[in-house]
DNA sequence: CAATACCTGACGATTCCTGTCAAGTTTGGT
DNA sequence: ACCAAACTTGACAGGAATCGTCAGGTATTG
């Protein structure tokens, strides 16, 4: 899993539509405005997400877009993934080499299982927080005034 | 913190020179061949982690490559850090209309516990792994029997 | 007709990765 | 001791891919 800005302002866009779909269907002008987000890659982004099925289009006037899940039924993972598509394996993936013999033997695939296992923390934290759970967590504290935390090496408790 | 294949190269490289400092320097044309990396693109991977000081180089004949601390003590997130530097925090690091005001109060940075909750999660995960655990990770299990899985020769493109 | 999704192409900017060349250091011959 | 060669790092240039934006169009529906 890659995690780039693309994911970045996928999810903030949709965080946009999550608050505001009780309205009915949301244009992308209005994400773009508010969030400001090019028109144009919202719309790169929401085909993709439409692909997925993540989202849901209405077109003519008073359209836009719906989700088509219940905001705790869509995760940041979802989302993430349907953006960035373009998921690799662990650069082994298709490669014939990856256990293969040779003098490199013991090197050449020794990332896999770091990779492997990397990923699957990543989109098993960001599988575990939904749409809703952005929603909410936002309600709750709207305008903090909070101290910046910087969180380093402690041991991970997950 | 941004995840790319940038990262995962130098890491594997890290590996590779851990595996093999105990013989004296390193050189980078030896990993080049073992890994498939270019040896422009670990030239440049090895300057960014020589001046983070994870590495020194020794030069000349039979020179090349050592770890500069020892491997428990360099963790896969330094590497990471030292080769992808421009981290940004979370889209409103420097920005003043973080926590602005406006009409899009709520909305503006609502992805910002997101992301820096997110980037600590994987920087607690990879600052908890050691160059030593992995290396040590790989002699435990250096050819599992492993069925082999399809090998399916799709486009080698990463 | 107007508003909206939806598609295509093109573009500058940035990043990714490779190729080439210059500079420094040790080795070995003379 | 000296010079040339071999080996290495270090720095610059450039193509390839991606990022994000802009401009234009078509289709659909109120």
């Amino acid at each position: 899993m890659r995690l780039t800005t693309k994911g970045r302002f996928a999810v903030t866009a949709m965080i946009d539509l999550a608050l505001r779909q009780h309205q009915g269907p949301v244009t992308l002008a209005g994400i773009s405005q508010r969030q400001e987000i090019s028109l144009s890659y919202l719309e790169q982004l929401f085909g993709k997400l439409r692909r997925h099925e993540i989202v849901e289009s209405v077109r003519g006037p008073g359209g836009g877009y719906n989700l088509a899940r219940r905001p705790e039924d869509i995760t940041v993972a979802d989302i993430i993934i349907a953006v960035d598509e373009p998921i690799d394996a662990t650069q082994c993936g298709g490669k014939q080499n990856c256990h293969a013999d040779g003098e490199a033997k013991g090197t050449r695939c020794m990332t896999h299982d770091l990779w492997a296992t990397l990923n699957a923390k990543m989109v098993d934290y960001l599988d575990s927080v939904s749409l809703k759970d952005l929603v909410e967590q936002q309600k709750d504290k709207p305008v903090e005034p909070k101290p910046v935390v910087v969180v380093q090496r402690t041991h991970h408790a997950a």
